[in-house]
DNA sequence: TTTTATTTACAACACGTGTTGTAAACTAGA
DNA sequence: TCTAGTTTACAACACGTGTTGTAAATAAAA
């Protein structure tokens, strides 16, 4: 019989945490009172940047983690080919995995290089860990992990407590996502009120399917100066690339094709 | 003193076209009873492409347009160019032009062989006309232009029935511009029924900026194989390249950036 | 009037993208 | 079982894009 209140006061602690500081607090002291060594989160797999507190700051910090995990996460590279979040994108159920980095297969899947590299960063600081992954309405994907010292330690604590960290890691992730979306949507507002008027009209041509070149002809101006216009909007709006500008353009509300 | 019907017997006959064939038709016969020869209209300049009716057909051609003006329009690059849609895009006022295509000057702007072109095309329907731009909110813009020949019977056309067609052409623009939405939007919707679960995943990374390497990378998939996926989004949403796609779907709501 | 931001234009290079092929493994429905 | 659609992978080439320079004209604000 399932009689756990772990869950409920755990809700009902969070719905009062307005901040990602304070919820992410929240998570490590709930882990703790379940025996488990350490937490961590990804709320929205679809940012390769590690969740930051509104102070700026890597919320893993105040959560807990050596600062020397951290830096594994910078490489763009590693992180994009991480086995753990690249797992939870197949997988609904939580998974119990060993975070040794001289067995070549993981999983059921080949390991490469860059692979074996994570684990061992994570190796670092705990033999291993469950992972719960949280799916969201429209594909986006998040996790959390819940850590541990010594694989039979690992496994006595998730029989013990896999249905409270199943209801806890949905309910944060569906709680984080919010607010982590709030702060990127609030940035992301912030910078393209600095837009101009001409970026922000070349912006719009662009997101219709134009070249530099047709809208060169549209404006009548030179290929490189539409281009330069949108090299501006696309840094001023931290893009990767002309298309990543016109989605945060169009999540915005600013361009409508409609 | 400003004593007209005109457009308020408009408006409400308007009110009651719901398809875009009926609207024109009515938009014709309004310009016919002004003592306007002909009217033609483009209800957003973000589309390249003719205005075309539910039934597959220009619309232009109901409203009495020879087909060889056109195939003039047919070419992309021309119609980019065009004098007429690019002022449009710098007035908020009527203004009245004369199709003279050896000017080598028009309105200020010097012409160049494209344009002298289409001029010339518009030379063999009418002398000349007036246009009214039409800016709508996002900045769209669109224009209904009123077309007279001889240039004497031109200025008294317009002297005589100029707040009659102002009020006119943004009712209809309004209207038609609806209407031509909601066609974009319907056949659009329907084509993004029809991609797959792995090419919609691969667009909404596309969207968050991620290269086909990137994207290959977090799937486990081969670069090729995104970029395969890519492409045949890419034509079934008739997106002319992958930032035209990712517009079209955010705009469908098939991607959240927030 | 001076300063600052914006807009325009040109150039060169590495890298990413669009197009068009071939070929095979897998999957779900007829 | 057969078939059609999906997914995977590799290749080659033209073209578009991202980056990083320089330089000057224009417009708006201090």
């Amino acid at each position: 019989m399932f009689i756990s209140n772990a869950d409920t006061r755990f809700r009902e602690r969070l719905a009062g945490a307005s901040t990602l500081a304070a919820s992410s607090r929240l998570l490590a002291e709930c882990a703790d009172s379940l025996g488990w060594e350490r937490a961590a989160f990804h709320a929205d797999l679809g940012q390769t940047r590690l969740p930051v507190a509104e102070s700026g700051e890597f919320v893993a910090i105040a959560m807990g983690w050596p600062v020397a995990t951290l830096r594994h996460w910078q490489d763009d590279r590693l992180a994009l080919t991480c086995p753990v979040t690249r797992r939870c994108g197949r997988s609904m159920d939580a998974f119990l995995w060993d975070s040794d980095p001289d067995s070549t297969t993981w999983e059921g899947e080949k390991l490469g290089q860059d692979q074996r590299s994570t684990l061992a960063s994570y190796k670092a600081c705990a033999d291993g860990a469950v992972t719960v992954p949280v799916h969201r309405p429209g594909g986006k994907t998040g996790f959390v992990s819940w850590f541990s010292h010594g694989e039979a330690r690992l496994r006595t604590r998730h029989q013990a407590t896999w249905r409270e960290i199943q209801l806890i890691s949905h309910a944060f992730i569906a709680h984080a996502d919010g607010l982590e979306s709030a702060l990127r949507r609030k940035s992301a507002r912030a910078a393209a009120d600095t837009l101009t008027a001409r970026e922000l009209e070349c912006l719009s041509w662009v997101a219709r399917g134009k070249t530099d070149e047709d809208i060169g002809l549209i404006l009548g101006r030179s290929r490189e100066t539409v281009h330069f216009h949108l090299g501006k909007a696309m840094k001023k709006l931290s893009a990767s690339n002309r298309t990543h500008a016109v989605a945060i353009a169009c999540s915005l509300g600013l361009i409508h094709l409609f």
